[in-house]
DNA sequence: TTGACAAATAGACAATCGTCTATATTATCT
DNA sequence: AGATAATATAGACGATTGTCTATTTGTCAA
């Protein structure tokens, strides 16, 4: 079954489970500065539509993808700004000692408003 | 079974999976910046003390985490260089539009000799 | 060398996960 | 309205995962 969850707080937990999987990876980088339909996604995988959909679910859930619908077709495209946010959390709080994660904060913050 | 493995290349889903539960991220936080051993690892966690083994071998499997053998004892800590890293090649394949990805780009190439 | 401690391994088991097929839902077009 | 197309959902099933207890391996001290 797939259950809709309410849109997640950046977690580091829910974001590394969203992203632990080869297919998903596969999918987020399909639909990486373009907008892909499920079908569209589905012709360039070798797994079914449904689970190209079940797995759109969970990036969905994890923030991961914006969706767009446009009549009977729905656009998926991958938050790349999700992505960074996350990953600079996670440098946060496990290589807080890192030169990186210095710039990678203050970078993000200077951004968000 | 515990199995061992060839120490990896940085690899996104590798990386993904090793820190996607809860339980090895709480024993990430607890090595990062310091040294524990086994035992003390286990005194603050509430699972089992072969549990923090298993998830020492997976963290170790990815690089994550580095190994001091004192007598009998075995001392880990969290390899924050390594956590920049497969957060920067993350950032780099999902995000490449991002603007603090280009400056991860950059500072990590500065500090890689 | 024996006893005790530290850590790893083995094996079992329940829970979660990824995939599939079948079906339902929603939108479009005759 | 009915047919068709796009997507989501349901339910089943095998594989993987996280946990446990029991045991083994390695190290030190008396």
């Amino acid at each position: 079954m797939t259950k809709r969850k309410a849109p997640s707080p950046i977690n580091a937990v829910v974001f590394a489970k969203a992203i632990a999987d080869e297919t998903r990876q596969k999918i987020m980088k399909l639909c990486c500065c373009t907008r892909l339909t499920v079908t569209e996604i589905t012709e360039k995988m070798v797994v079914s539509q449904p689970t190209v959909s079940h797995h759109l679910a969970i990036l969905r859930d994890a923030g991961l993808v914006s969706i767009e619908h446009e009549g009977r077709e729905t656009y998926y495209s991958l938050n790349q700004e999700r992505v960074t946010a996350c990953c600079g959390q996670i440098m946060q709080i496990f290589a807080p000692e890192e030169k990186v994660t210095a710039t990678v904060t203050r970078t993000l913050a200077a951004l968000m408003p």
